[in-house]
RNA sequence: GGCCCCGUCGUCUAGCCAGGCCUAGGACACCAGGUUUUCAUCCUGGUAACACGGGUUCGAAUCCCGUCGGGGUCACCA
C-alpha cells in the first residue's frame, strides 16, 4: 500500500484522505505503508513542499513504513532518483513493440487537438502518426537528434477490463483509448509509466487512490500486461467534495493540510473526520481514534459515493476532541499554538474552564486573554445590562467590593456564597448580578463561569477591576450629565 | 460532446451484496424545550430522505432495465 503525492505545495487533504486508508489497510492485512515522491513534472516542482508532505503525514499520525527520508528495500523513493529505471522499462517496451518513438512537435499535437474539438470528434487524442514510422526514418531523426517522447501503442480493437475492488468490472473499448505518451522529451516519465513502474518495482499489491484515475486505469492495466507482470488490486476512492459537488477545490473549500493546522484543528479530529467521510464503523461509532479506526476498518465498509466536506462536522468533532483532551494536553497543545504568548500556570488553571466552549484552538484567544494581559477596555454600556439601570448597577459594584475583599479562600465556593448573599443583600436576581459582576471582572458578557474565573484572577485583580468598572461607570454618568447640560 | 463513476434526510451515513425485522435508524446542522450564572457543555423532543419510471416477486430502499440528475476524465500535470 502506498501514497504518492507530487510535491507541487500546500499537501492537500486529499493526500491524507488517501494516505488514511492505504494506511489502514496496511495495517490490517500486516502490509507495509509506502511513502513515494512523485516529483517527475520539473515545471510544478516546489521547493520545500516533500518537507512539508512528510509533516503533514506524521503530524496526522500515518507515519510510513518506508519513504524518501526513513530508507526501504525498495528506493530511491523519489521518482526523479529513478530516472535509469523509467528508461529501461520504456526500451523493454519498444523492442516488444508496446511502444514506439513520436517525433511530433507540441505545436502539432495542439493543432490536431483543435481541429478534434472544432469538429466535434468523438475521439480526442493523439492520431498515431508516428506508430508505424518506418525503422530508417527513425534513424534518421534519431541520429539528427529531433525531440521526441515515447508512446504506449495501445490495442485498436478488443476491450480492457479494469477490476476495481470496490466498483467490479469497469470495461473500457480499446478504441478510445490514446497513445499514452510514457516518456516525455525532457526524459522524465510521465505519471502512468513511473507510477507503474515503481508499484512493480516497490511490490505495492493495492492500489488505492482517488476516483479521478480510473479513466486512466486501463492505460495502467495494458501497461502491466506490456511488461507481464502481475496486476495489482485497484480501489478507487470517492472524490472528496466541494458544497456544490465539484472536485474539492481550494477556491470553494481550505484544502491545505496546514491550513487546518494553523485554524486550530486538532489531528485526532481531522484524521477522524476523514475516516467518517467513505468508511464506517460497524456499530456506527462517530467519534474514535486512529487505533480504532485501524482495528475496525473493513474494506467491505467504504463506499464509492462522493462525500461533501462538511466544515461545520469537522469543527463539532474537533470540539468532541478537545473535550477528550486532558487538561494538562490541552494547555500544552495551546502552548504550543500560541508559543510565548501565555504563562504557563495559568494556563493550565483556566483549560478545564474553556475546554466546553473550545471548537478550535482559535477559540482560545477572545476566551482567555482577560486572564493574562488585564482587562479589556469595554463598553461602560456593558455595566448596564438588561433590567439594570445605572444606579442599580453602582450599588452592586459598590456592595461587591467590600463583600469579595473579605472572602477567604479566595476560592469559588466562598465566592458564590458571598455573591449569592449579596443578591440576597440588594433585593436583586442573581442574573442581574452576575451580569454586572462578570462584565466588570472579565469585560465581557461572554465568559467562563464567574466564580472560578474570579478564583483564577485572585483577589487583588478582581478588586481593582471592581474599582475600574465603579469608575467607568461614574464617567459615562458624568459624561451624560454634561451632554445633557 | 465521447468514455467512465455515482444517486437514502440540507450534510455525513446505517440498511443494499445474502428482498420481508424499514410506518427507513444514527450523527452534524437547524428548530423547540430543560439544566444553568452569561456563553458553551449536557439532557429531551421535533422538522427532514430511499431521484424518477418500468419490470421481477406474495413482498423492493434492497435485484434488473431505462430515464433524469450530479461528478470525473479526455495534457510532453499528477
Amino acid at each position: 500500500m502506498r501514497v504518492a503525492p507530487s510535491p507541487t505545495g500546500d499537501p492537500h487533504v486529499g493526500t491524507a484522505y488517501v494516505a488514511l486508508f492505504n494506511k489502514a489497510l496496511a495495517v490490517r492485512t500486516g502490509g507495509r505503508f509506502v511513502l513515494r515522491i512523485e516529483d517527475t513534472d520539473r515545471n510544478r516542482y516546489v521547493e520545500g513542499s516533500e518537507a512539508m508532505i512528510f509533516r503533514a503525514l506524521r503530524w496526522l499520525g500515518l507515519e510510513y513504513d518506508e519513504g524518501p527520508d526513513v530508507g526501504g528495500p525498495y528506493g530511491p523513493y523519489r521518482q526523479s532518483e529513478r530516472n535509469a529505471i523509467y528508461r529501461e522499462a520504456v526500451e523493454t517496451l519498444i523492442a516488444r513493440g508496446r511502444a514506439y518513438r513520436c517525433f511530433c512537435t507540441p505545436e502539432r499535437l495542439a493543432a490536431l487537438r483543435e481541429e478534434q474539438k472544432r469538429a466535434r470528434a468523438s475521439f480526442l487524442g493523439y492520431d498515431r502518426r508516428c506508430r508505424d514510422l518506418p525503422e530508417s526514418e527513425i534513424e534518421r531523426l534519431l541520429a539528427a537528434g529531433t525531440p521526441h517522447v515515447v508512446r504506449l501503442a495501445t490495442p485498436t480493437s478488443g476491450e480492457t477490463v479494469v477490476h476495481d475492488a470496490l466498483r467490479g468490472e469497469i470495461r473500457f473499448d480499446n478504441a478510445t483509448i490514446d497513445d499514452q505518451i510514457l516518456l516525455k522529451s525532457d526524459g522524465f516519465p510521465t505519471y502512468h509509466l513511473a507510477n507503474v513502474v515503481d508499484d512493480h518495482h516497490m511490490r505495492i499489491s493495492h492500489v488505492i487512490r482517488a476516483e479521478e484515475w480510473i479513466s486512466s486505469t486501463p492505460k495502467h492495466v495494458l501497461l502491466y500486461e506490456a511488461f507481464g507482470w502481475p496486476m495489482p488490486v485497484f480501489a478507487h476512492l470517492p472524490l472528496l467534495r466541494n458544497p456544490d459537488r465539484t472536485k474539492i477545490s481550494k477556491r470553494k473549500n481550505p484544502v491545505s493540510l496546514a491550513w487546518y493546522r494553523e485554524h486550530g484543528f486538532l489531528p485526532e479530529a481531522l484524521r477522524n473526520f476523514l475516516a467518517l467521510l467513505g468508511h464506517s464503523m460497524p456499530d456506527e461509532r462517530e467519534v474514535f481514534t486512529l487505533e480504532e479506526f485501524f482495528a475496525a476498518f473493513d474494506p467491505q465498509r467504504l463506499r464509492t459515493t462522493e462525500p461533501i466536506f462538511d466544515l461545520e462536522k469537522l469543527r463539532w468533532l474537533n470540539g468532541e476532541w478537545i473535550r477528550r483532551l486532558d487538561p494538562d494536553e490541552l494547555t500544552r497543545r495551546v502552548l504550543a499554538f500560541y508559543p510565548d504568548r501565555y504563562e504557563p500556570e495559568r494556563a493550565r488553571a483556566i483549560a478545564p474552564l474553556l475546554q466546553p466552549r473550545l471548537k478550535t484552538l482559535e477559540d482560545w484567544p477572545p476566551l482567555a486573554d482577560t486572564f493574562f494581559f488585564g482587562c479589556p477596555d469595554y463598553d461602560p454600556a456593558l455595566l448596564t445590562p438588561k433590567k439594570v439601570d445605572r444606579d442599580t448597577a453602582q450599588r452592586i459594584l459598590e456592595a461587591a467590593e467590600p463583600a469579595f475583599a473579605g472572602v477567604d479562600p479566595f476560592e469559588p465556593e466562598p465566592l458564590e456564597a458571598t455573591g449569592r448573599a449579596l443578591c440576597e443583600q440588594l433585593g436583586l436576581k442573581v442574573r442581574q448580578v452576575f451580569m454586572v459582576l462578570r462584565v466588570a471582572v472579565l469585560g465581557s458578557k461572554v465568559s467562563p463561569p464567574l466564580f472560578e474565573s474570579m478564583a483564577v484572577l485572585g483577589r487583588e485583580e478582581v478588586l481593582a477591576r471592581l474599582r475600574a468598572a465603579r469608575d467607568k461607570l461614574a464617567r459615562l454618568a458624568a459624561a451624560e450629565e454634561s451632554t445633557r447640560g
